[in-house]
DNA sequence: ACCTGAACACCGTTCAAGT
DNA sequence: ACCTGAACACCGTTCAAGT
């Protein structure tokens, strides 16, 4: 498939897997994703484009391993069991996540864009369930409330890294919500408007997470 | 900008900024975003594509005015003041807004690569945060909110849609999920796989809806 | 075995010119 | 005013041929 045969035969190999993913992961941060392209990376690595299919089937395989490599470590963020309680644990594992992918420019959006199914993603998953587990939840709960934990943090910080884009002043669209609201009628969209517009994300984040584990306590037993 | 000037002078305009975004609709539920192409947009409209950039700047405004007509009606759900209490109001805009993403192909993806501000969009989270300011919650709580349920929602959705995607048998990386989880070591991904790999991604939706609104009610007060 | 060179079949966007 | 025609500067992917 994707990965060239073992013993060292003809000349050595000139790019390898590991070089690659991280080579696209250095050109992702300087440049974004819209102009990560099989091209650039070629270049970026000295070699021709054809010579990345070599390594990767297709440009989706590439942003899959990319992903995968992002979620390195955020597994270990339950700290040993015993080390805070099954919540506190569970937090930490999500924060890991969302540190993981805000570590890259656009890290959100390619890890929504996959499916790695690599040890870190998976190691991942297993803590989080295993943490819920041994907490005493059910197979279905835990099952279930990775899945909820997962996706809020994948969505919350689709946002966050979106509403942090174009740069220059403030948020992006907090312009175009503000005039939409002084324009039409929206009282509760005005009323909130200091919120809604404000750039603590990791208020945000915190919230939301704890509304999750409040759920799941809430749930349990 | 985008939107040609009043009165009809010359010859009437062969298409126009709603018919445009009908017909990328109906292209995107029969062929996918990736196959989703100004060209092909173009000639299902029966004009050349630089046409297409007198009513859209650019594909991605085009993509938001996707986004705003999907979201139509979902603020509606909501009910009148008393149809249910706030929770089971809160609830119904959430199940809206899935479904109104479920309604077409990659619906969630387009969702989530868009800003949309147009009324349908500020008609949904004017509606949510009113329901939960009506309920007692503070400003702060009710923004945050909002954020923490939009953002599970579109997560979600975006994982129902990505799972439902390759068409054939089964889930498409199940597959890959129990192979992973078979030769390798996740005790708890083991355990709970049969969860894992479910595709009633409604039960998924109520149960990740639940922990928040639970949440919510833990808050309260 | 690994990479180059070159091609194939496309893209989004712009803009003079026509009607 | 609205659209065409044609171009510009790219894309992802494939594959014979070189070394």
């Amino acid at each position: 498939m994707s990965t060239p045969s073992s013993p060292t035969r003809g000349r050595p190999a000139r790019i390898d897997r590991t070089r690659t993913v991280e080579a696209a992961l250095d050109l992702l941060d300087e440049s974004g994703l819209d102009a990560l392209t099989m091209r650039r990376l070629a270049d970026a690595l000295g070699v021709q484009v054809g010579a990345l299919y070599r390594y990767f089937a297709t440009k989706q395989d590439l942003l899959t391993a990319m992903a995968e490599r992002m979620a390195g470590g955020a597994a270990d963020a339950a700290g040993p069991p015993g080390d805070g309680d099954w919540s506190e644990r569970a937090a930490r594992l999500a924060r890991a996540l969302r540190t993981a992918l805000l570590a890259h420019r656009d890290g959100a959006r390619v890890f929504a864009g996959t499916h790695a199914t690599g040890p870190n993603t998976l190691g991942f998953s297993d803590s989080l369930v295993g943490v819920l587990r041994e907490a005493g939840f059910g197979d279905g709960e835990a099952a279930r409330a990775l899945y909820a934990v997962t996706h809020f943090t994948v969505g919350h910080t689709l946002e966050e890294q979106a509403a942090l884009r174009p740069g220059d002043g403030g948020t992006p669209e907090a312009g175009a919500l503000r005039e939409a609201v002084a324009a039409g009628t929206y009282p509760h969209l005005a009323a909130t408007l200091p919120v809604l517009t404000s750039t603590d994300f990791a208020a945000h984040f915190e919230f939301g997470l704890r509304l999750l584990l409040d759920g799941l306590r809430a749930v349990r037993g």
